[in-house]
DNA sequence: TTTGTGAGTGAACACGTTTTCATTTTGTGA
DNA sequence: TCACAAAATGAAAACGTGTTCACTCACAAA
């Protein structure tokens, strides 16, 4: 109870500014509400001894009665990953100069969601939820589609995932990985790279399954062999470890085409610190997402890159209209990828 | 109104589970609240229905009457940062645990929050705030312990934050550098290091102010030098920058003592690539905070690491504590720091 | 003067929950 | 069976805000 009392003395209420500047405390509501009609002379009165009270509207209560909570809650496997992180940081930025907070949750590495989090989640009442195809499972994705929670489904090329929502539309973000993968292999093939590894990530995840396909279909377009494809979980130690494998236990490769950079910088370890192995002169390497070590000296990756900015704000755009519009239409954005050439290709 | 109508339709409310369970919306709440008093049978009966309507207890209603929103607010200048991503990462699964949702909020670079952030950050009555010494500037952090909203503020071995706080109590997580630090610096006198460069990190950092007060101290004690002080930022291409300054302006060093791993990323990537020196040869570096990255093969970095595992550990203690006995008095954690020696010393 | 228009105003209600409090029911020992 | 404590129950009162609605007032046009 003691805690109670502190706060109530600490935080002020709307009636307690009302009183103070002699005013009801519906004028006080209007004047934190910039489209509403109020005298300004009024308003600045009470603006004014709202700041001398340290008075904040409480967003609680004022979720409760206009029903947008202006939280975005945002579904992430792996905070650490550069990745992740990249994404979480760009777009905390951009929907807080738009009035929205973030809220993070962590689903487990497998993609599933403990069902009491989920609960705790739709608790929360958030204005919009964005989650990755890469980061949730497809029946928990439709638990909160049933809502008619506007959801962000994203680099997402494949179909299938359609039919696992059972129709429901969704907006999206189309990352057209195509013409990426067909300048590294055009390079790869150019260099000389006949026998071509895909050092893939999670199986869970949907890039990985499109990447590993588009990569396939370009090999074959160009009359190249199929690659060889190495399991893997988008680590950098089982990157290195596949690597190793590859060429002790298996019978090598020219080139890795690897599904992540951290991935990627895995693999350029594995054979230059273990195997004794040049990139680019025995081996060739290509990663995929252009993060910021990317262009690091010990790596200097040559990568697919999938443009931060241009990503964050398609999505940013994609995400408003929605809170804005709630009954609009889907909307599907689409971005390009290209190759970034640095130094593990030749 | 139509998407209001749309959430009415999807969001069941407690009445209307009370309804179809027949009993009173009294006996629903008290079927969430597991310590109330309420027959078993009912309870299940309750749970039942309230599972059928999709049912969840709105956050914002209950944050209203009970004071608590179940948020704990994180301020953080950038997620992309490993070491901030790590503690983001773990911090947000011990609370998730909890039962309580991380609120992350991006201050700018330079530590300074924008007002209206600031206010509306208040506004979200988040039952807790991590701040780290680091990423906020003593006035803003003032502004927040005036209203009595509990502060974490960690990585502080030094005590003029508590005057800038104007004697100001709060709970906080001592990181005893100083270990390290000795084990590093007798590590590097083992191997016959003389001139010892110190690269820097962000100017405003209470942590680095600290790292280079207790590197100074550790020299004079073991009667060498005193180091070299490079300006840096905690970022790659700065630490990068700062050591080809020092090797081609300067007089160069025979070790390097970074003030976080990242910024010896840099620095080794400088040595070996552009400067062509070798290390550990011709120069010995050692990083700070042992971030994933320092064990990969290409730097294999010799750090001091602060070990997450208890350092989440002690701040969840902390702020579980302060939640449940707000009133408390604050507390101090202390953890220590120690070498990990791998490959860029000798 | 009258009429109409538009902005400005505040009382009352609504939002969905928890908590208090008085009441009823159940369980236990004599 | 009775008495008494303990557990279970529901009506009503909060919590702090936005919104509706009917109303006043000033001002310009008729």
């Amino acid at each position: 109870m003691n805690d109670r009392a502190d706060k109530k003395a600490a935080r002020a209420t709307a009636d307690q500014v009302a009183r103070e500047a002699n005013v009801s405390r519906v004028a006080v509501s209007r004047a934190f509400n910039p489209n509403a009609s109020l005298k300004p002379e009024k308003r600045d009165r009470i603006l004014k001894v709202a700041r001398e009270l340290n008075y904040t509207p409480d967003m609680a209560a004022r979720s409760l009665v206009t029903g947008r909570s202006h939280l975005v809650g945002m579904i992430v496997p792996d905070v650490c990953s550069p990745w992740e992180s990249q994404e979480i940081d760009a777009l905390t930025t951009a929907l807080q100069a738009e009035g929205f907070a973030t809220l993070l949750f962590k689903v487990k590495a497998d993609f599933s969601m403990d069902p009491r989090l989920l609960t705790y989640m739709r608790g929360f009442n958030p204005d919009s939820v964005i989650a990755f195809t890469e980061n949730i499972l497809p029946d928990v994705l439709c638990g909160f589609l049933d809502r008619a929670v506007p959801i962000y489904v994203i680099y997402d090329d494949v179909e299938q995932f359609a039919g696992a929502a059972s129709g429901t539309l969704y907006d999206r973000l189309l990352v057209r990985q195509k013409n990426g993968i067909e300048q590294a292999v055009a390079l790869l093939q150019g260099y000389g790279a006949r026998r071509i590894a895909y050092l893939g990530g999670k199986a869970q995840s949907l890039a990985n399954a499109e990447r590993e396909r588009t990569l396939k279909e370009t090999l074959a377009e160009r009359g190249m062999d199929a690659p060889i494809v190495l399991p893997g979980d988008y680590t950098y130690d089982t990157a290195y470890r596949a690597t190793l494998d590859l060429f002790r236990i298996g019978d090598g490769a020219d080139a890795i085409f690897a599904a992540n950079d951290v991935g990627a910088f895995g693999a350029i370890d594995a054979l230059r610190h273990e195997l004794g192995l040049s990139v680019p002169d025995d081996v060739k390497v290509v990663g995929f997402d252009d993060i910021p070590q990317a262009h690091w000296k010990s790596y200097n990756l040559t990568t697919v890159r999938i443009d931060l900015e241009e990503r964050v704000r398609a999505l940013v755009r994609l995400i408003l209209m929605r809170l804005r519009a709630p009954d609009a239409q889907p909307l599907t954005e689409t971005i390009n990828t290209r190759l970034i050439v640095r130094g593990t290709v030749g």
